[in-house]
DNA sequence: TGTCAAGTACGGCACGTGCCGTACCGATAA
DNA sequence: TTATCGGTACGGCACGTGCCGTACTTGACA
């Protein structure tokens, strides 16, 4: 079974799939080539091209294929508690190489190529957000948080800070910073402003 | 002086950085090769590779010599009002081409290219962050924000956002997003979490 | 159930193209 | 003279496509 030349379909998928990700993590998303990726997977150019129209797209794909979503997104009552579980992970899932780095570069990758971006928003980042605001939208109708709450707003100030350090000031991800911007959103900045 | 062959120097230079901005605004930052630089610029590759190790580090350069600093950082004793004058003037950079389209891709760049990414820092980031963190160290000593305000922290939850809906989402910034996290920051989430 | 022909996906190879970064050349300026 | 310049040529690499022969799948027919 495994030596018979000429698999098929999601046999071939998953190969080209993990030959991204092996080969991405040895020489860097920079140094990738369509070709590296067809010759470590065993596979023809041809294969690759006709299920992903850019090294984008394929890398994309490589990396959902092992995010498995739906842990750790409790409800627990406590909306703090259970935004940093969410939060925690979101990190976790960030740092943690494979993901990580290579996540990072396909960001990157977006910047220059609006259909990267477009797939990277609806496939990773919307579904993310949507669960962090739903929760959030759940503590509100329970009155833990009062009415006009802003949710986006609430959302753009836990995501940002965290790109942010990952994208721009390169800074190490950490738990206590998660602590630190949750403290700021829901306790305030110290007595803050006067 | 238009026609006249081998000018020198920074004569050069400038043409070259000229040529960048003008090609990169035209084709995008993705499609720009160093050969159609020098091209336009009506120089050899050779000049543009004695002074630029990576097409990055050409447009770093070309885009800072565009950014003319020191425009609008006031500091009228009103902290909210001068950092809103600060970050409307960073949103309207961020947003203007050709600085805006370009600096977008140079972040991209940055993520599979450290070099970029530290000199970005360096060079534009850094002293950006800075001067605001100066604004807020000024008001804090001044009693306008209390004494364990969390100057860093403030930073980030006022950038990280921006870059968030920049480089990830792709929504506009706009001056009415820019108040929503000022007002965040200062008065809070509405009564917030209680 | 068994056979076989048509259709499809595949690996491998070769091709032309574009850009890379370097090396060399003759011309021009200091 | 000497360093810098524009221009050109070069080898190398990865791109994306076309073609070929093979292996697997499908389904009609008996």
């Amino acid at each position: 079974m495994t030596d018979t030349p000429h698999r098929r379909g999601a046999d071939r998928t998953e190969a080209i799939m993990r030959a991204t990700l092996e080969l991405g993590q040895e020489i860097g998303y920079a140094k990738l080539s369509i070709e590296a990726v067809a010759a470590r997977a065993g596979a023809g150019k041809h294969t690759v091209y006709r299920r992903w129209s850019s090294k984008g797209a394929l890398l994309l794909d490589s990396l959902l294929s092992l995010n498995e979503p739906g842990l750790g997104y409790p409800d627990t009552g406590d909306i703090v508690a259970d935004l940093r579980v969410q939060i925690y992970a979101a990190v976790d899932l960030l740092t943690r190489p494979p993901f990580g780095p290579l996540f990072q570069a396909l960001i990157g990758e977006a910047q220059h190529a609006p259909q990267v971006a477009t797939a990277l928003n609806e496939r990773f980042i919307a579904p993310q957000t949507a669960r962090t605001v739903a929760r959030l939208e759940a503590a509100r109708d329970q009155g833990q948080l009062s009415p006009d709450f802003d949710l986006d707003l609430a959302m753009s100030i836990l995501s940002g800070p965290l790109y942010f350090q990952l994208l721009i000031t390169q800074e190490p991800l950490t738990h206590e910073y998660v602590d630190r911007i949750l403290d700021a959103l829901f306790t305030g900045m110290g007595p803050g402003h006067r």
